[in-house]
DNA sequence: CGGCTTTGACCAGCGC
DNA sequence: GCGCTGGTCAAAGCCG
C-alpha cells in the first residue's frame, strides 16, 4: 500500500498537468533541473529541489497517516464485528442448551412463565418481562388454563414463533434477512392458497391444503388523510368492497411494478378512527423494488417472515426472528401479531375490520398517544368486545416500543416496558424496543422501579418481581433469541435500507449504524438526540414517523361508502 | 391510446 | 342447503 502510494505520488512527475499547487511547481523545478539549468543557479535549484522533496515527503506522510487511520478504523470495526459474532454464538449455544434441556425433560420453561406472571392462567403466554405480567396478577382470569404441553407444543401464542426462530438445533441458525426465502419456502404465492377463485383453477388447491396457514399479512396502521399512503411501490386498484363492521370501503390493490408480482394490499380506514389508514400487505415482491419502497417492503417482509415461521409447525423460516427483530429495531415499530393460523379459540384481532382468516401482523405507526401501544391494545380489545367480534384464531401481540438509546452502534433491544394484555383473550405478548443491549437489563430495572405505572393496567414491579424477572431474562431463551436477533441487526448490515430511507421518503427506518449528517433528519428517536427526550414517553413510532409523506396517488372517488356498490 | 379506476358479477369459505 | 362475507375478475368508463 505504501509503495503504491509512493509510486502514485511520484508518478505525478510524468503527468504534471494533473497536478496542481506546490506539487506542480515542484515537478516543474525537477524537470528544469533535469534539463540542466545554469550553474550559478544550481545551488538555488538544489535548495528548491530539497524543498520540493520535503513537500512531497510531507504529503506522503499525511497520506500515510490517513491510511493508518483508515486501517485502524478498519481494525476496530473488525474487532467489533468479531465481538458481536462471539456474543451471538454464545447466545446461540445457550439457546441450544435450553432447547436440548427442554427436549430431554419434556417440560417447558415453567419457571419463566411463573416468573413473568402467568403461572396459572394461560392461554396467556406472556413473554413480556415488564409490567404486563404483574398487572395481571391481581386480576381475575377468565381464560382457562393452559398446560405446559400446550406451550411446548406451540399451540399458543408467541411461543411458536419464538421456538422456531432458529429452527431446530440441526438447522443452521444463520441469521440473515432471507425473508423472501422464508416466504417462498412457505409456499407463498399469489393468489393466496385457500382463497381460490374459481377462475383461477390450477393445482394450488393441493398446496393450499398442505399449507393452509402460510399466508402472512402485514398490516400497517398509520395516520393519514389521503386515500392511500405512499409506500414507494406502484399499485393498481382492482377492487373495492364494504367489509363488515367498517363503514369505510376496503380497496384492493396489486403491485404493478412487475406484471407477475404477487403482492397485493388492502387499504381501509379504521372504523374507530377514520384518520387511521390500515394498509395490509400480502405476498412477497418478486422483483427489484424502487428505493423508496424497500423500507416498507423490508419491514413487512420481516414481519411476515416472523409470522410465517411463528405459525409454522414445520420449522421453516429459521431466520425469522432476526428479520423481525431487525425490522423492529430498525423501525421501532409496534408490532401486533395476530396469528390466526391457530385452530384454537382466540383472542382479539388488532384490526377487526380486516379478515381474520390469515395470520396477520400489525405494525402500528399511529402511536402518537402518550403511552405506547398499550392503550392502543386496550382500545382495540374493548372495541372488539363491543362489537362482539370473536375471531376464530389466536392472536399474538408483539410490541416493539422504541425507547431512547444513546448508542446506535449497539444492538438495540428493549425487552420490557409496557404491554398490556387483554385478559379474557388468549394472548402472547413480547415487547421490544430500541435500547443498547448493554444497558438493557439495567434500563429495564430502572423503568420498572421508577415508572409510576403509566398504564392503569400496569403495575410497578416489586423487588421480588425484579428478581424474578432477572431470572426470567437470564434464563429465557426467547430473550436470548431476541438478543441474538438484535445483534443480527448489526451483523446483517441493514444500512442499505437506512441509506435509502435517508430521503425520508415513505418509510423511515432506523439504522444500526451511525447516522450521517443528513441521514437523521428523519431518523428515529434513538438516532436523534433532540427527540430522544420525549421518546421515553412517546414511543418510537411517533418519533420515527415524521409527517408521513402520503400521497394521494389513488384517485378513487368512491371512498365514500355511498359510492360503493356493496353499500346498502 | 394506454393505464387506471369503477363496479357488477362471480366464486369460495364458513356458519347456521 | 342457504345466506353472508371476503376476495377477485373483467367490462366499461375515465383520464392524461
Amino acid at each position: 500500500m505504501e509503495i503504491s502510494l509512493h509510486k502514485s505520488v511520484l508518478g505525478e512527475e510524468s503527468k504534471p498537468s494533473e497536478s496542481n499547487g506546490d506539487e506542480e511547481s515542484c515537478v516543474e523545478e525537477i524537470v528544469l533541473h533535469q534539463f540542466g539549468a545554469g550553474k550559478g543557479a544550481q545551488d538555488n535549484e538544489n535548495q528548491k529541489d530539497s524543498n520540493c522533496s520535503n513537500q512531497l515527503d510531507e504529503q506522503l506522510g499525511s497520506t500515510k497517516a490517513e491510511m493508518d487511520e483508515v486501517m485502524e478504523e478498519n481494525q476496530r470495526l473488525k474487532m467489533y464485528l468479531d465481538r458481536i459474532l462471539q456474543d451471538y454464538r454464545t447466545l446461540q449455544m445457550q439457546y441450544r442448551d435450553v432447547v436440548q434441556r427442554e427436549a430431554t425433560t419434556k417440560s417447558p420453561h415453567r419457571s419463566d412463565h411463573d416468573l413473568i406472571g402467568a403461572p396459572a392462567d394461560h392461554e396467556v403466554i406472556d413473554l413480556n418481562l415488564a409490567m404486563s405480567s404483574i398487572d395481571r396478577k391481581g386480576e381475575p382470569r377468565k381464560t382457562p388454563k393452559i398446560n405446559d404441553n400446550e406451550i411446548g407444543d406451540d399451540k399458543q401464542g408467541l411461543s411458536l414463533g419464538l421456538d422456531c426462530k432458529f429452527g431446530l438445533p440441526e438447522k443452521s441458525p444463520v441469521i440473515e434477512n432471507s425473508v423472501e426465502e422464508v416466504k417462498e419456502e412457505a409456499g407463498e404465492t399469489w393468489p393466496p392458497k385457500g382463497v381460490k377463485n374459481g377462475r383461477d383453477g390450477g393445482g394450488e388447491d393441493e398446496i393450499s391444503q398442505q399449507n393452509p396457514t402460510k399466508r402472512a399479512r402485514v398490516s400497517v396502521r398509520v395516520r393519514c388523510d389521503t386515500p392511500t399512503m405512499n409506500d414507494g411501490c406502484q399499485w393498481r386498484k382492482y377492487g373495492q368492497k364494504i367489509s363488515k363492521g367498517n363503514p369505510c370501503p376496503r380497496a384492493y390493490y396489486r403491485c404493478t411494478v412487475a406484471p407477475s408480482c404477487p403482492v397485493r394490499k388492502q387499504v381501509q380506514r379504521c372504523a374507530e378512527d377514520m384518520s387511521i389508514l390500515i394498509t395490509t400487505y400480502e405476498g412477497t415482491h418478486n422483483h427489484p423494488l424502487p428505493i423508496s419502497a424497500t423500507a416498507m417492503a423490508s419491514t413487512t417482509s420481516a414481519a411476515a417472515s416472523m409470522l410465517m415461521s411463528g405459525s409454522s409447525t414445520s420449522g421453516t423460516g429459521p431466520s425469522s426472528s432476526s428479520s423481525i427483530t431487525t425490522a423492529a429495531n430498525l423501525h421501532g415499530l409496534n408490532f401486533y401479531l395476530s396469528d390466526n393460523s391457530r385452530t384454537k379459540p382466540a383472542f382479539y384481532l388488532p384490526n377487526p375490520s380486516i379478515s381474520p382468516s390469515y395470520p396477520t401482523i400489525t405494525l402500528d405507526l399511529t402511536s402518537s398517544s402518550s403511552s405506547s401501544a398499550s392503550p392502543h391494545l386496550n382500545r382495540l380489545g374493548s372495541s372488539v368486545n363491543n362489537n362482539n367480534f370473536v375471531p376464530r384464531y389466536s392472536t399474538t401481540n408483539l410490541n416493539f416500543s422504541s425507547l431512547e438509546s444513546s448508542n446506535y452502534n449497539n444492538a438495540t433491544l428493549n425487552y420490557g416496558q409496557q404491554q398490556q394484555i387483554n385478559r379474557n383473550q388468549n394472548s402472547a405478548s413480547l415487547s421490544f424496543g430500541s435500547q443498547p443491549y448493554e444497558t438493557l437489563y439495567q434500563s429495564y430495572l430502572q423503568r420498572t422501579m421508577s415508572n409510576p405505572n403509566p398504564n392503569p393496567n400496569q403495575q410497578n414491579l416489586g423487588p421480588d418481581t425484579i428478581a424474578a424477572a432477572t431470572k426470567a431474562i437470564t434464563s429465557d431463551p426467547s430473550f436470548q433469541t431476541v438478543l441474538a436477533a438484535a445483534l443480527t441487526s448489526i451483523i446483517g448490515g441493514n444500512h442499505n435500507a437506512a441509506e435509502k430511507s435517508s430521503g425520508c421518503d415513505a418509510f423511515p427506518i432506523l439504522s444500526s449504524f451511525p447516522p450521517t449528517s443528513n441521514s437523521n433528519k428523519c431518523a428515529p428517536n434513538f438516532m436523534n438526540k433532540s427527540s430522544s427526550s420525549s421518546s421515553s414517553q412517546q414511543p418510537g413510532l411517533t418519533l420515527i414517523s415524521p409527517p408521513f409523506p402520503f400521497s394521494s396517488s389513488n384517485k378513487s372517488k368512491s371512498n365514500s361508502p355511498a359510492d360503493h356498490r356493496d353499500h346498502v
